[in-house]
DNA sequence: TATTATTATGGGTGAGAGTGGGTAATTATC
DNA sequence: GATAATTACCCACTCTCACCCATAATAATA
């Protein structure tokens, strides 16, 4: 056990994607990209209008977690399916850059600019105006909808 | 070091930004952070408009309750992002200084100067025209306004 | 008081991050 | 099998940041 804290993803980057529909993951985000994973995320739509991207390792946990939800509620059927359909290993090469499907760019409303945003275990990938107007939507109600929450982790 | 009692974060320090956006953690914050932090802090928005140090390993901690909520629910994940999108890690360099994002310093209107105040477990920095208008405003009301949190704790 | 150490701040520099573009290798299409 | 298209790998450029050295001001010590 060695006594070396690690941080997960976290914070927000601004990169850009180039005419190769090539997208260049943080370095602080490779550098704590465990090694098993031998460089490769798996991508594909997210349950907002962004992509996601799961460390390699942590993708089998995530089909299994669809796939209980699926058999309970059938409406999500549809949506569960479509998760997995496009979903795509992609590995970055020796610059940091992964290449996006140009399906999942559509999805995403992705052209140029993108915001890439670490959620602890995972990454999510959205167009800049499309989150920009989810934060204008939250900001009248942000002051005590997250009280609970933010009192059970003790922050 | 005979002494097994250890002080936390308190104080009110004065310090300024250089040109390259470098703040300098007052000495007497950095002797009581723990080796095991390796130099490093978690730095991103508070409640209030000022911005927060978290000594890495209590971060952490933060991190392994954010990691436990469900990706399913809207909610949560709006949570986690709302949490894990302004936050850095950064580590002082050899002059005991770290570097604080654009976008942080946007969110504090922290221009020049900083007051650097300490809060037992971690570290608030504000903006010294914005903290005395905050103290301008409790001002007439601090009498009776704590009265219940006093009771809460042995103060 | 003189000397030394420590703190806060200024600035230079090399390494690495983000980006653009070229070329060979692989795959697909005819 | 020949050709076109896509992908993977490589080289190059710019800019930022982490690290190093230096200086002024303050505190500590002899």
């Amino acid at each position: 056990m060695t006594n070396t804290l690690q941080i997960s993803f976290t914070g927000e980057y601004h990169n850009s994607l180039d005419t190769k529909n090539r997208l260049n993951i943080p370095a602080k985000f490779r550098k704590v990209l465990d090694p098993i994973n031998d460089r490769t995320f798996v991508i594909t739509r997210g349950f907002d209008q962004c992509l996601v991207l799961y460390p390699l390792q942590d993708w089998s946990q995530v089909e299994e977690q669809l796939s209980k939800l699926s058999s309970i509620r059938g409406r999500h059927r549809s949506f569960v399916r479509s998760v997995t359909r496009y979903a795509t290993s992609v590995q970055y090469d020796g610059q940091g850059r992964i290449q996006i499907p140009e399906s999942l760019l559509g999805y995403s409303s992705i052209k140029k600019e993108v915001a890439v945003i670490g959620m602890i275990n995972k990454i999510e990938l959205w167009d800049p105006a499309i989150i920009s107007q989810m934060d204008a939507n939250e900001e009248g109600m942000k002051d005590n909808q997250f009280d609970d929450l933010a009192n059970e982790i003790n922050f």
